[in-house]
DNA sequence: CCTAGCTAGGTTGTTAACAATTAGATTGTT
DNA sequence: AACAATCTAATTGTTAACAACCTAGCTAGG
């Protein structure tokens, strides 16, 4: 027994936000108590700790005496999100660009690099690709250094967009437009220009969701 | 045994919730469970499930196989928040300046005028004053009718907005100010003035935060 | 006198049995 | 045949006992 997480309900959570994320286990999936115990080797205790933190985070949702399944997948869901998305990494934005330090920009730039590799490389590719994105925008979150920013968006919405973007078969628009945006949010955060890379991010976001809206 | 609320775990949660916003239990209290439990007549499990839930909204923090307490009030911590509010609430009342209804616009101007009520007659009342405030701008949030945003301000934010202006001596400004604030911008709203609602809004809380940061 | 290791107490993490509630099937009636 | 009420099975909510772990105080050695 691999013991890295600490205890048995943040083990039982990370997997079970892991397969669900990915679709392993698909949205609507009655999530039954005994059942999935019996399945991970648990006791009941500590997997309906996981489930109610898997329902505070809007993955699944429970109802008393009934159960717990797994959220459904709806597009206005993820619109209302990418709205959300546009105002608070557009304030991340302005935060990171006088709060990043040099190391952390240097290390942006080489995410960006690495990035652009991939996409002349094997230009297919898309969750890679997608996992990519996210990190750059993660990276600029992080260095707004606002504490409940970070967590609002890492924590509570982007597991969602995270799910979306796995299960749709309607993967996003255009990669190598979005890979032209970051750059130039780059430059605007390395210039120190806050109000520039806020309405650049403002403008990314604001793109992929009337990709969204069609 | 009166059984309003379906379930253990939800009537401790609330009474927890409760005692912690208003101070009734401070801040850096340790919360033990065989204690608490004993103490409110339930069993440990839906304790842990409550205190589980406040984790999860940051009211509490707790550590593995040490324990729970509640979170101290940190004044940085709530200058965080109220610049995310500054953009969330905005982008609330650009949705809202479209989507409220007449009768919803009519209950917002009902509730100024009684919020106008109590401070004309006795300019006191710091706590009538101050959840007349929040049912103002929850009202706005509830417009926007974006699920996420209400979600977030209302289940994420407030609380812990709350619990610092029932236990800070520091008692907000000016309620007449904020009081013109919130007229002007139910004006904007009954034009269907998202623009300027939404500059409204951030303003005021821009000088809420302002005054936070003294 | 101070430090390191150990021991004891208490608190949390986990499990398994019990109680309460729901949903579905069965039966009886109109 | 359709509908209602009841009953049964399955699932969740809750409790209480057990195991694992951390903290603090004590002892022994430097």
């Amino acid at each position: 027994m691999e013991m890295k997480a600490s205890t048995q309900t943040d083990r039982t959570f990370n997997e079970l936000l892991q397969a669900i994320v990915t679709g392993q286990i698909l949205p609507g999936s009655r999530l039954r108590e005994i059942e999935l115990a019996k399945e991970m080797g648990i006791g009941r205790g500590p997997l309906r700790e996981a489930l109610n933190r898997l329902e505070s985070r809007k993955l699944v949702t429970k109802v008393p005496h009934v159960g717990a399944q797994v959220v459904g997948l709806d597009v206005t869901e993820v619109i209302e999100i990418y709205q959300l998305r546009e105002n608070l990494e557009g304030l991340a934005c302005e935060l990171a660009a006088t709060r990043m330090s040099q190391t952390q920009l240097d290390a942006l730039a080489r995410l960006i690099e690495q990035h652009a590799q991939y996409l002349s490389d094997h230009d297919g590719q898309l969750y890679i690709e997608q996992e990519a994105d996210l990190d750059f925008h993660f990276m600029i979150i992080q260095g707004s250094q606002n504490r409940w920013l970070i967590r609002l968006l890492c924590d509570e919405l982007y597991h969602r967009v995270r799910m979306y973007r796995f299960q749709s078969a309607h993967n996003r628009g255009r990669p190598t437009q979005a890979l032209e945006d970051h750059k130039r949010i780059l430059e605007a955060l390395q210039n120190r220009d806050g109000e520039l890379a806020s309405m650049l991010m403002k403008r990314h976001i604001s793109a992929a969701r009337l990709l969204l809206e069609q």
